[in-house]
Formats: structure tokens, sequence, C-alpha cells
DNA sequence: CGGAATCCTATCGGATACTG
DNA sequence: CAGTATCCGATAGGATTCCG
């Protein structure tokens, strides 16, 4: 039976830590956020933007942030269909998120041994 | 071939906020970080405080910890054996992640579809 | 006590081909 | 163009048992 949210079931669940982490996790996803948090795009564009995703990963991962309610999608009229995906409200609130991730990656890097600090 | 850092290799793994998601994703990996926000610990009283982890994953995220020098193990003299668990500087730095990560989870979670809010 | 060694399963993600 | 449909290999994680 697949898990009620579409992700691998966690302890805690109801934590609103895991209910961060869910928003972001899963290959992918942040540089899709990253995409949609930069303009608007067409599921072409997206794949254009990240080549090496395919195309069921891409619907995956779209899905997904529609049903968490962070992405909308909008069908353009005319032909050939057109679509275009765009970041909710509530989307747009994991922006100081992706920012504190970026930050915590670079100081763990500088605190990772290998890191040549005071040679 | 097991991926170098351990973990499923992701695009950009060189970006920073796939190093600090790589620090806080997998299962218990945010529990077992809160325990060790909170206070030493043993492999025991980690799993009495984490009652459904089985040892061997307590043993995974540890050794993970561990490897990303966030955590660190100390081999405590007599018998039977004991070990004390503990953050490093770089793995405290983690801190305000996870608080942010609250946060934004409460967000989420206000801005999703069911939560009642103007009636 | 603190793990290591196995075995087993679900699911995740990639590749590919096809459709409205 | 914008997806859907299959198939498939690789892990992650759980259960259980054993060792120093």
């Amino acid at each position: 039976m697949p898990s009620p949210t579409g992700r691998t079931l966690r302890p805690e669940a109801d934590c609103p830590v895991e209910t961060a982490l869910a928003a972001v996790s899963g290959r992918w996803t942040t540089l899709v956020l990253r995409e949609l948090l930069h303009a608007d795009h067409s599921f072409g564009t997206l794949r254009e933007r990240l080549p090496e995703i395919s195309p069921k990963v891409l619907t995956e991962r779209l899905d997904e942030l529609r049903g968490r309610g962070l992405v909308e999608r909008e069908r353009l009229p005319g032909f050939p269909v057109r679509t275009r995906y765009a970041l909710t409200d509530t989307g747009r609130a994991l922006r100081p998120l992706l920012i504190e991730l970026y930050r915590t990656g670079e100081v763990l890097r500088a605190g990772s041994p290998g890191t040549a600090a005071t040679p």
C-alpha cells in the first residue's frame, strides 16, 4: 500500500520537520524548485533546464509538489497543448529554507576534514 | 558500486544544498540529531529514546553522521563496554537548519488545503 | 552493552516507447 | 508538446540472529 503522502513513511510524520523535509527531499526536487523560484516554466523548458531528468521523474516531482500545494499548473489554450508550472504562495515560502540549506551546506564543508584552513 | 558518500547520488552533488540535505535526510536522522542536540547518548539510550529504530539502522545513521564529522564517538573504559555519542561543533551547526525546517513545516501546514483558517 | 552479519522487501529512480 | 505506460536495477530500511 502506498503511503498517504506519496513519499516514504517517516517516524513522527506529524512533526513539522518531517513535513518540510518531505517537501524538499527526493532526487531533483530542489532543482525543480530552484527553477520555479527563478521563473515559471513549461514541462518542456523544465526539461531543457534539467536535461538529465526523465519525463517520468519530472512528472512525479511536479505531481508531488502540486499535491502539497506548492506548485500550480495552468493549461494554456491553443495547440499544441502548453502548460505553465508556477509556485504557489505556499511554495514560495520554501525560499528561506532553501537559503538556509545552502548556508548550512557551506558551513558543513568548512567544518569537514580535508578542507585545509590553517596549515 | 556504492556511492562515495554512502547516500544516494544526487545531481549537482557539489551544491551546498545537497550537502546539507544529505546530512539530515534518511529515516530517523533528524530524530537522532534531535536527541544528540538535547544531550550526549550511548547506543543503548538512543535506542530507548527511539524504540522503533533497529540496531542496524541506528548504526548506519551514526556511521553516516560520524563520516560527515557531525558526531563523535567516545569509548568509555570499563566493562561492559560503553560508548558515548556527541555532536561535534560542526554537528551543532545544524541546529539553525533544524529550526528552519520546523518553522517551514508549520508554514506549509498553515498553507495546505484542509486547514480551515477563515471560514 | 554495542554493535556486525544476513536476509528480505518495498520503493525509488532510470531508460525507453507510446499516446492525446 | 506534455505527459503516460512498462520494465528493471539499485538501494534503503526492517527483522532477526549472532559475536566481542
